[in-house]
DNA sequence: ATGAAAGCGCTAACAC
DNA sequence: GTGTTAGCGCTTTCAT
């Protein structure tokens, strides 16, 4: 392992040249020669090192991954994904995860350019008015954005306005109006502002009126008591909400039922992501699925291909298709007893489905 | 960005030395040059290539990253912590992911090593009996398994085997006699053994028989008739299942749904890993867990200290403290009806808890 | 305090 | 078909 391209020469009786050529341009050498120094690198255990391959300006394959977090699930699948692919076809990961900071993505760029990475695949807060982007677009390695929601940039997403206005759109068909949609704190991204206007396009669609999102903490252990009084306001409150993302709708889940909301008969939840875990609860999540390994496996493909060189017109935004799985978190509002506790049965359900200022 | 040591040097009217220099021994160079050196560097945007320094034979901040997969939270969690240390610290990190193949594993720690990582942070099938990992303590670069329970390695890990018998022995605290354990069926790695044998102990130590792991299909949407025959035996049934992973409790608690198997009510369930999800739950998953992110830190720690060359007297083996969670997925057996449909109560659950052959 | 030069491991002209 | 040589970007003696 210690041995390098000299060993083997030196070994075998040729020069460094031939050997190189023998590793990578087997039939422009003797095949005797060729026997000789394959030998020798069986001798000697050689492993061609990328470093000076790399260095020599050659194909590094080298490839920056760089993600928000791990500890979302969506993310981890989507590298799974990429990750078959990559040890498929021979190419090393570099990680970087950025926790939606923007300064870290930052930094998590110029690291892997500095590498010499010959790709990058990253998924970043927000696609479309990113200055690094355009910077790679201008002399950058070439990249893919993962989950991206831009139609101006090579991208592998699902379309979030038209997956959320899906579920909206069923849970109107199950009944709600007053339906609330719940984002996380750190959700200035591209891809949950589309999922609300997908929210507010297929409630004004249902002459609803829809209402700006209502910003949850993900880490904190319960639920903000503002927030669990908007929720349970014996006037307002609604009957669905719709959680931009799974991790936040379980938390949510986990907040009303310590206030002794039960889901769905008081509230029904919809989330966002698909998560297979959410399967698991008890009642099933529902929940818009996202092709994770899929968007991953995409994501590669199609910069390998715009690394070859090759689909140079095809479109710039694959768009996946999404799911919409119905579980168990939604209950029909004609099942739903109107009334809660010390609140009478009220037509006001039917009327405008208002819900906040 | 594409500027090189060259330019700068030319930049500024000194040599390429100089500017090495300034960039990595500054207190050695004039100060007026160093000035305008890193005058020269601002205005040509440059950052030293790391390759030139890898190659040289220099430090090559370079860690590496073998994972059996990252569809488990756990891996995820523990890549978590590591990343958090490594961005701290300017270290890059190379992913490689195992499938918990053995091939794999060799190919992943021989790719790493060919790119002169300077320490592999890894989890292995297992770890004791792996002639790879007494290639790396020849001559490989510096390693710390995670999550591989051995003493003979370093490592950073909880203590399987005590771990299980804590958990076992909680359930017979809770009146349980027939517990049968579950594992998956990848599951010859030394973690898996090591909990099996913590089962072992404490259901001797209280005077029952314990039973051979009941292997389950992970991937199979349900439980296998076969593996459902046996946890609803009328006879033989346990009266709660101790499952060697979180994901695989999840599989088996939505199988015994689908066979209207209420748990705890009819069986009481015991997971391992602690995972946050499981919480979630309804009920909530008992299990007992690893502080995954803790564990990825303390990896990344001892691997830096080892590298360093620091603590070289330091235990092999670090062993973090698991947890309990009690969840609503256990209940005391005085409190389940000992009769399922068509069974009458029995008193023999008292009697000596053997499970099967 | 600074520069010249060697060399890390490899590939790619360019000779022969 | 094979060897010679230059150089990728950098660090590091060894001189000056």
């Amino acid at each position: 392992m210690t041995s390098t391209i000299k060993d083997v020469a030196a070994h075998a009786g040729f020069s460094i040249a031939t050997v190189s050529r023998a590793i990578n341009a087997p039939h422009t050498v003797n095949p005797v020669t060729l026997a000789k120094v394959r030998e020798a690198i069986q001798a000697l255990k050689f492993h061609p090192s990328p470093l000076g391959r790399q260095l020599r300006g050659e194909r590094t394959r080298l490839i920056g991954i760089v993600l928000p977090t791990l500890a979302n699930p969506v993310f981890a699948e989507c590298l799974q994904g990429i990750d078959e692919l990559a040890a498929e076809q021979g190419f090393r990961l570099m990680l970087m995860t950025t926790q939606y900071d923007e300064q870290r993505e930052r930094h998590a760029i110029e690291t892997l350019r500095a590498q010499r990475v010959e790709g990058l695949i990253l998924t970043v807060a927000d696609a479309d008015t990113h200055p690094l982007l355009d910077e790679l677009d201008a002399d950058g390695p070439l990249y893919v954005l993962m989950h991206n929601d831009t139609k101006r940039r090579p991208s592998v997403s699902v379309d979030n306005h038209r997956a959320a206005s899906d579920g909206v759109r069923m849970l109107i068909a199950h009944g709600h109006r007053r339906i609330l949609m719940l984002a996380g704190t750190l959700a200035a991204s591209d891809r949950a502002r589309q999922r609300h206007a997908g929210y507010t396009h297929a409630m004004q669609q249902a002459g609803l009126t829809p209402a700006p999102a209502l910003e949850i903490d993900f880490n904190a252990d319960e639920l903000a008591p503002e927030v669990l009084a908007h929720l349970t306001d014996v006037q307002q409150s609604p009957t669905a909400l719709f959680c931009s993302n799974d991790l936040l709708a379980m938390v949510v889940m986990r907040g009303l039922r310590g206030a002794r909301m039960r889901v769905p008969q008081d509230v029904s939840i919809l989330g966002f992501d698909g998560l297979s875990m959410g399967e698991l609860l008890a009642p099933a999540l529902a929940s818009i699925g996202t092709p994770n390994r899929e968007i991953g496996r995409a994501a590669w493909q199609k910069l390998m291909a715009r690394i070859v060189g090759e689909y140079a017109d095809a479109p710039l935004a694959l768009t996946l298709p999404h799911t919409l799985r119905e579980g168990g978190t939604i209950a029909a509002i004609a099942n739903t007893p109107l009334a809660r506790a010390g609140q009478a049965p009220h037509a006001s359900r039917e009327s405008d489905g208002a819900l906040l200022p």
